[in-house]
DNA sequence: CATACGACCGTAATCGTTTTCGGAAATAGT
DNA sequence: ACTATTTCCGAAAACGATTACGGTCGTATG
């Protein structure tokens, strides 16, 4: 390992002038810089990340809390690759990494982040899957740790936040199913208590009631947020009398199941039942094609890094504002199944 | 932030004393290294990152690296987050962590990587998607990184690796549709230079011309790892005269794009035409389910960390044995595609 | 009683970097 | 010619932890 000691013996120069001159600051001659520049290269030198960052009080990193195990929790990996995309390209401008900050499924989340930053793994912070009511906030907020949170939540310390809008969706879905003759419309909450659930499942009731039409609590579905959890509910839909004529969810990964469970209790979808749902890869693919709610996931984790990096002490400087808080609008795709 | 200072100076004696009953040294009082255990839970004491590392020269941190970016270029959805949770039982039993390292879609991955170890920000790497040639396993190996690789490729460090068998997994499907009658198989090859492309069609090749059956260069697709590069490929598929009547595909994400381009091609998936695949979480939820083969991810995960551990001198005590590398095997779901 | 030894703890060096401070040399100003 | 100012660089102090080393007790052994 070739070390910033190793390169001024080489140059034959203090390190304190190696490290001015590799950090652009001044006072260090213009040559003096040029030479130590192309000996860096030449030996390969890297600052080690340690080192650095003990002295520096900053690790240079920004940490994507999620958790690990074969159930997902709302979104599939193609959607956080997308995002993390994003982020990437913003942070990279200003030398900072991502890196996925892996909760294993058998360790509490709240311990686990708190070990974390603790520990002073990462500058800042992205959470994600967010809960009705989330201690991480509270967290966080009591160590100031800059953070974002890619969903809302009832806990509220003063946060900035981008949340998809899943009340705008409510809206659109349930009032183009009314107009095309819906009275009976049935939505599927997925378990948990993903604070998404309930945004949308509130509203949807609000619309219905706009329309003069209630949401029965016997067409509130859960299910597990997976290819089986949409398997499963298509059952109990089926089952279900009098049966919703609609469905709208929330989740993107339930709707292969949900088809599936579908078509095998005898019941077609697009057309004996209508569905709208969440844009996924797949959802084009399906038969009938998915009508869903899709958004730019890389558009999304640039204006996440943004506002990250506006509550960042060493980085807001670029940008400047209020604490962002962004309802992140979806567009409607136009399927053949509702 | 609460320091190895702070604690000594709350309990009144020396922090080098206190980073020994912490660390379970010996030269400790038993009666003291309770009182610092129980002062550190108390003060939520969590020893800081950087500077043990500094000192120590390890990180206690395990790098899984993976490109963000809307095209996956391997496996899809919930694989990665399964393969994790089995490493993470297996590290969290030597107080290691995982992290994901996400080498941006515009970033040189061999650039990425060779930044990231020359940091030192991890004390070992997991590799994936390796490739037909991969740069990465000679960087690794020349700067002694522990790691191991989760896919085989042509270069050769000595590097150890556990791969998915797919060449059995290629000559179950070939033997079985032959048996069911088909003379004339075609395969799916997914785009790009990932080596387990080519053991893939290699294997096919060599098991059809052992039934005295040839694979016809017309016969083989190469097809974008995506839902969309399957639904392209199908009207590829479709278009050939004569068209194949089975078709073997590695990778799990191009099934439901396949699907739909064969219908809407007239052509009925385990009717017109056999498939068979990999397991995905929707492969059974598909009309017709898919005849694929799975795995336990998990189980591979913890395999995966094991054998990782056997090459880290710190740890390797526990595990030893020679160069581990596996063939992990697959086992069939019978589907009604073929 | 003197010596040896073990148990326990504090001191200080160390890891690799950044950054402050002061000094030397060169240049400019009078 | 003397002072003031600028330019550049080296010395050294941090950052927070681990750990080698030595010192102070008390107890056991001869």
């Amino acid at each position: 390992m070739t070390g910033i000691r190793q390169l001024a013996d080489y140059l034959d120069i203090s390190i304190g002038t190696v490290s001015r001159a590799l950090n652009g600051k001044a006072d260090v001659n213009a040559e003096t810089r040029r030479r130590v520049l192309e000996a860096a290269e030449k030996l390969g030198y890297v600052p080690n990340q340690s080192g650095r960052s003990l002295r520096k009080g900053s690790t240079g990193v920004v940490g994507f809390m999620m958790q690990t195990g074969p159930e997902i929790t709302s979104q599939g990996d193609a959607f956080f690759m997308s995002v993390f995309d994003g982020v990437q390209t913003v942070l990279s401008r200003h030398k900072l990494d991502l890196v996925a900050l892996l909760c294993s499924s058998n360790e509490d989340p709240y311990a686990y982040l708190q070990r974390t930053v603790a520990r002073g793994f990462a500058d800042a912070i992205i959470l994600s899957a967010t809960r009705r009511n989330d201690a991480r906030f509270e967290l966080l907020h009591r160590h100031d740790i800059p953070f974002i949170s890619l969903g809302r939540s009832l806990t509220d310390v003063g946060q900035p936040w981008i949340d998809l809008d899943f009340e705008g969706m409510a809206e659109v879905a349930i009032k183009r199913l009314v107009k095309a003759g819906h009275r009976d419309i049935g939505i599927i909450w997925p378990h948990g208590d993903l604070n998404l659930g309930y945004l949308f499942a509130d509203r949807c009731r609000q619309v219905l009631a706009e329309h003069g039409l209630a949401l029965s609590d016997d067409h509130v579905f859960r299910a597990k947020p997976s290819e089986a959890g949409g398997y499963a509910v298509a059952h109990e839909i089926a089952s279900r009398s009098p049966r919703p004529s609609a469905i709208v969810l929330v989740n993107e990964i339930l709707v292969t199941g949900l088809y599936k469970g579908l078509e095998d209790a005898g019941i077609k979808p697009g057309k004996d039942i209508a569905i709208i749902g969440r844009y996924s890869p797949q959802a084009q693919f399906l038969s009938p094609a998915l009508t869903c709610f899709t958004l730019s996931l890389r558009d999304l984790g640039i204006s996440l890094a943004e506002h990250l990096l506006s509550v960042m002490p060493a980085y807001q400087s670029h940008y400047v504002g209020q604490t962002p808080r962004v309802v992140w609008p979806m567009t409607l795709i136009e399927g053949a199944s509702g």
